[in-house]
DNA sequence: TAAATACCAAGTAAATTACTTGGAATTGAT
DNA sequence: ATCAATTCCAAGTAATTTACTTGGTATTTA
């Protein structure tokens, strides 16, 4: 039940993206740089993120990303979807899919599995990258020490 | 965030096991053959349901697993924690571990982390084996068909 | 025209998963 | 006393997945 890198780095890329995009585009050279994450591999993040319009690209020199929408309305569910694909804790709840099996009106232990995959969906489609900012301005501002993404 | 068989099988096995135990000792064979898990697979799911206590068990001939504890004292979140370690999306919100990185204070993904964490271990540990089994008889008594497990 | 960037497809080493294999130890039934 | 049924234990292994890397092409600005 543990995220893997693509959930990870891609939640710190994004958080990172969100609070430097006042300045402009941003390239993924300055965001591999400053997470010490490889920038080929965020390339392939960026892709997926890309394709759920979470982001926004610009190519050519100068060239990077940019949010797709507004902070308030990305939330860290959207984004750890598009990175790692359903967050449902077992394949024959996942949401639009059609590997249901065949057991499903009559199956128990279905219902223990639905009702993580709820709690999880819950808990982060309630969190968007603007609380996520805020809370960052806040930690910020109050420590003398780097605040770490 | 998939769980892994060992979570997915041992829940199952464990729901068979209390559906079962009014019966007496209950052989892992028997739960292999109604579940269509190896058998030998499953003495490595049984063997870390007992370090957890969460069954205990009869040696030789005629032996088997019996619950560990009332049915309504067994929570899925034991079970799935003694079969899949922490629940934890990420290891650095692990409940016990020393494994914290040195950002503790001061990051904010681990925010994020720290809220999935607690909304999964809030679900599992208010789903009991006792639920399951109220669930399963109703079930059994409105359906025609077999009632899965 | 050159540098900086996004975009793309494939390859690969390491780790993990999902088992299997081959036993030894224990116990109840005969 | 023996045998069959069981738990218990340690290793081995094939397949899959992860976490990248490699080696490009396409596009845009300076």
């Amino acid at each position: 039940m543990k995220l893997s890198t693509k959930g990870r780095y891609g939640m710190k890329a994004m958080l990172d993206l969100a609070i430097h995009s006042n300045e402009g585009i941003v390239s993924l050279k300055s965001i591999a740089d400053r997470q010490g994450i490889s920038e080929n591999y965020l390339e392939q993040l960026f892709a997926a993120l890309k394709k759920s319009g979470i982001v926004k690209s610009t190519r050519g020199a100068q060239g990077g990303y940019e949010l797709g929408a507004k902070p308030k309305e990305i939330s860290v569910g959207a984004i750890l979807r598009a990175l790692e694909g359903s967050l449902a804790p077992v394949d024959c709840v996942m949401e639009n899919d059609a590997s249901k099996c065949s057991r499903q009106e009559n199956c128990v232990t279905r219902l223990i599995w639905e009702k993580i995959r709820d709690g999880i969906n819950d808990v982060v489609d309630s969190i968007t990258l603007d609380q996520l900012i805020e809370d960052y301005d806040k930690m910020s501002s109050k420590s003398d020490f780097i605040y770490y993404i």
